[in-house]
This record gives structure tokens, sequence and C-alpha cells, in this order.
DNA sequence: CTGGATCCCTAAGGATACTG
DNA sequence: CAGTATCCTTAGGGATCCAG
């Protein structure tokens, strides 16, 4: 039994979130992770290549959400030691398992955004 | 083509969201929306049943949640006139097609959230 | 039982300027 | 280029009490 060791070493995450969910949605939660997560899906990209695909996020909160993202060892960061710096974001194999749900993720919102725009408009 | 027709009726959400996954994360990205939808995967549920699910939740976060699903036409609500109240939430057709993103959610943080959670430790 | 109304507070996020 | 450092605003969320 896995209990028999006296500490639950499988799901003892569960203490800090009372369900597997809550737990995703706070790693992928953040207003910027799961967009910056989907555009490292398709390779390493620099600070700044990042900032280009998403204009409106700022220097600050791309910097701020790719250091979480790096603490919870879902993101490589790469660091050249040249002039003008260089910086590589890349996804670790932790980042990579997220493949399958961010990829779900946009084609729901592909066949599905529309109607909920339209519900919210109705009852406004 | 689909934008022979004036103005494009398919993804006009794009002008409100610069990119769909950020769509799909303001919709269940809610702290509570995903565990909410989770407990009705499995059928229709009262108020309370919800409220006891989640003990950790105030009654005015799951109302204010609620209120948001449905609004979104994610949920219906279906309120029995009777004393004592008796509401009922459920899934609508659109709740019910995120079913494979929730439950692949749980099951990441199921198999992979122990990591997580250790690389946030190792780097405090 | 199922909320609504009110008050409150923190943390998430944004604007701007500066730097190795 | 890839960030820090400050300052500030707001919305998300919580506590508590009241009500049909």
């Amino acid at each position: 039994m896995s209990s028999s060791n006296g500490n639950n070493t499988n799901y003892s995450f569960l203490n800090k979130y009372s369900c597997s969910l809550e737990a995703t949605v706070e790693v992928i939660g953040g207003k910027w992770k799961g967009v910056i997560l989907y555009h490292l899906l398709d390779g390493k990209k620099r600070f700044n290549e990042l900032k280009r695909l998403k204009p409106n996020i700022t220097q600050r909160m791309l910097t701020l959400q790719l250091r979480e993202l790096e603490a919870d060892g879902l993101i490589n960061r790469k660091v050249y030691r040249e002039v003008p710096p260089k910086v590589e974001y890349s996804l670790t194999e932790l980042g990579e398992s997220l493949r399958p749900i961010i990829l779900l993720m946009m084609e729901w919102a592909t066949n599905n955004m529309e109607k909920v725009l339209e519900n919210r408009d109705n009852d406004a």
C-alpha cells in the first residue's frame, strides 16, 4: 500500500489544493502563462520574440510569468553570455506534457467562443 | 470563402482576445469555475451540494461563479418554486464540450503536480 | 435553502523609467 | 537585448450579516 511508508509520497499536493483541477488552473491560469506556453510549443523563443508575438503584454509581466513558469519547471531559461544579451526560453519535458491541454483549449475556443460571447450579450 | 460575405462571422471573438487560448483561460480560469464544472460532469447538483463538495468556497463566490458560468451559457440553472427553495445546476451542451479539457487537466495534475511543487521548493 | 448586500483587503496586473 | 525598480490601479476574492 502506498500509505505504508509513513507519509504518502503520492498526491501530497492535495494538501495544498483540495482538487487536482485547482492545481492545473493555478499552473497555467495566469493571464499570460498559457499563451506563452503555446508559443513555445513550436520551439524555443527569445525574450523579444515572445514580446513581439504578444505586443500587449508588458515587459514586466512577461518577465514575471516566465520566472514563474521556470520556477515550476515548465520552461528552461538559457542565457548566452554575449553582448548584446541573448536568452532563449524552451519547454521542459514537464512543459511539453501540457501540449495536449494547450491544443485542446485552443481548439475549444475556436469552436465555441462565439457562442459564449453571444450568450453574454444576450443577457447583458 | 468565409470572408466573402462582408463581415467575418467566424472568429470575431479574436477582436476581444488576441489569441484563442486567452479566451478559454478566461472562461474556465476563475479560481473555482473549473472545479464547479468538474463536479457537474457527473450530473446536476444543488447549490448546497456544491458548497459541501467545496467547503472552502464562500457562498458569495459560489454564487458569483455560478452566475458567470450561466451567463456564458455553460450551465443551466433550474429553480424549483417550492419552500424551501431548490435550485439545480447542470451542464449545458456547451459546458459538456469542456469535458475533455477538464478531465485532461485533472489527469495532468495527478501525474505532474508533485514535480511542479518539488521544483518550486528547490529554488525557494 | 439559496442566495443578496455590504464592506474590506490583498495580490495580480499595468505604466513608466532606468540599466548592465 | 533582456531585463529591474517603482509606483499605482483595479478586480478578484473573502467575511459577515441579512432575507425571501
